[in-house]
DNA sequence: CTGAAAGCGCTTACAG
DNA sequence: CTGAAAGCGCTTACAG
């Protein structure tokens, strides 16, 4: 079957394609065209299976209505729950995704954005990995509006959505502290983001605030592409290492979380009763654990809903003297069963 | 910073945009232009950091190295790694994707498919919903190349990659009968779906072929959209009614599964020792759940390359004799806790 | 070895 | 009220 265009409707009909495109787009009434031809048209497009080409109408208007998402890994459920909310939202006002993982890889999400970049666009919605900066200023130099999400780059003015890390670290670990529990471990990631830093720093200033003593050995840094291996000897390290092993641990993202689940399983310790654990994001696992996990829940429709709210009104209105929309919101706590009743 | 094109690359160069083209397109050698021009031309397209205007090239082309992606849900977690497979090896290939969401809704799916339709991609890769034939049939009549996955119609001649879904399932349900289990139910959604039939016939052969009594009060079909409530009920009710409950369960998907363990624990019911369950799919939580389960996992990077495969290989010679490629993969079996050891 | 021209399918000033 | 024409940025037969 061949496609039809506006001009094989405007043969038929007898008319020109200026008036086929005029209707079709909506805008009979106001070019006053008469209501006969605007029924005769319409009724025809329909007839003949009329789908207007949205490649030739991008080309001609630059506009493509189609935003590019890049975020890490759309088989982590966390940015599979948010870019599903993302999509829902941008399907609203009309327009569509693609979708594009970096695995937190630089260079990937290079050439993401300059794939993206080729006129298929019409802004961005990014969750920039580590040493992205300079691909971010470049993105800033092509004028395409964009917003990041879940971090930023604070030396890089830019808009974005993310909530308050720190403050969520800091009242995880204060529930951990008002528990009682006395050797209270962070396990983490590189903290080159800024948000896996602010995790630890919250983290850090909670133990302050409630005067522990400082202990490095009590933190651990994984290498930023980690396997279960590695939770396994931290955990190992910190049970080995400290007189009393640890009572409780700070998961900074639930696919160390789940990782930990998994080692202290297999080192034959029980949460929370050898040890406590909370963690950020909230996994269908958290829920249906043996010991379901007290956890940071972050609001991924508010997110999302923001991010293209932000991103649209750049898009929509390029000239707008509100510009850089920086959104920080507020996670919620979820109280479950492992740090004890 | 404005766009630069072919043509602001041949003003600069005082020669034709033709040129341009055909250099930068790699056929400087084929159309036998001098190395001089070619490398000054290449040279200048960097300095002046042209990115060619993929939309152009598609209008003129009738390519856009799109491909449409049509799932249930990115953000359930099958969906969701099966999208990224599907979206690596696209990737390899050239080939970015668009995903959508048809939350298993016809209508949804028809308008994606319709906009998608609309110049935008070379072909389609759907997980159709019921009640959906009609627009694959469409599809078929334009003329674009497109694979199914996960299910399929068999009233439909096209191509699909799927699993052997009843020899799944029949094998789940042995091992449940080879544990002994007497009074084995099978809580599964709307059979209106190729696999989900499958799922249930497996389920019922295994029985009829070890000599159970066929028991329909032992087989719960909830709603097509199902929520937690849905399955505790079900669950309640099996245990309910049947004169010793139930000793065993086949979950037929995951998320129907997951939720069967939330219902169990609810009603404080230990997995195995109470009722023993086996599922289809494999998520996070059935790793760390405290019974770890039992289940049925699907290859999902071979499910991905394949269709990309069959996909591809339609696009790039649509004359080929080879049409309607039909494949069917074998599951996985892994057994882990919830069965007994 | 290189260029002029047509055309993909739209939209949109402009003219009448 | 309606149409002819230009142009978005490419590719590609055709000509020389």
């Amino acid at each position: 079957m061949k496609k039809v265009s506006l001009n094989d409707i405007a043969q038929r009909l007898n008319v020109s394609k200026t008036l086929v495109s005029l209707v079709l787009s909506g805008k009979g009434k106001e070019h006053r065209i008469s209501d006969d031809v605007c029924k005769k048209v319409i009724e025809v497009a329909k007839e003949m299976n009329y789908r207007p080409n949205q490649i030739a109408k991008g080309l001609r208007t630059g506009k493509t209505n189609t935003i590019g998402l890049i975020i890490a890994d759309i088989a982590n459920p966390f940015f599979g729950k948010l870019g599903r909310e993302i999509e829902k939202e941008l399907a609203k006002q009309g327009y569509r995704v693609m979708f594009c993982s970096s695995d937190e890889s630089a260079e990937k999400s290079k050439e993401q954005i300059e794939m993206l970049l080729q006129g298929q666009v019409d802004g961005f919605i990014i969750s920039p990995p580590r040493n992205s900066e300079d691909q971010i200023r470049s993105l800033e130099r092509s004028n395409k509006p964009y917003v990041l999400i879940d971090r930023y780059f604070p030396e890089i003015d830019s808009s974005y959505v993310v909530i308050d890390n720190q403050e969520a670290a800091y009242k995880a670990t204060m529930h951990l502290v008002h528990k009682k529990y006395k050797k209270i471990a962070c396990i983490t990631i590189n903290a080159d983001l800024v948000n896996m830093r602010d995790r630890l720093n919250g983290y850090k200033n909670a133990l302050r605030d409630s005067g522990y003593e400082a202990d490095e050995n009590l933190i651990k840094i994984l290498p930023f592409s980690h396997e279960n291996n590695d939770v396994f000897k931290a955990i190992k390290e910190l049970v080995g290492k400290n007189k009393n092993g640890v009572d409780a641990i700070f998961f900074t993202t639930s696919k160390v979380g789940i990782m930990g689940i998994e080692s202290l399983s297999k080192l034959g310790l029980v949460i929370p009763d050898d040890v406590a654990m909370v963690s950020f994001d909230d996994p269908d696992s958290y829920k249906i654990c043996y010991s379901p996990v007290t956890t940071i829940a972050q609001p991924l429709t508010d997110i999302g809903k923001m991010a293209v709210k932000v991103l649209l009104s750049e898009i929509i209105n390029p000239m707008s003297s509100i510009k850089n929309q920086k959104i920080t919101l507020k996670a919620n706590f979820i109280i479950r069963k492992s740090c004890g009743s």
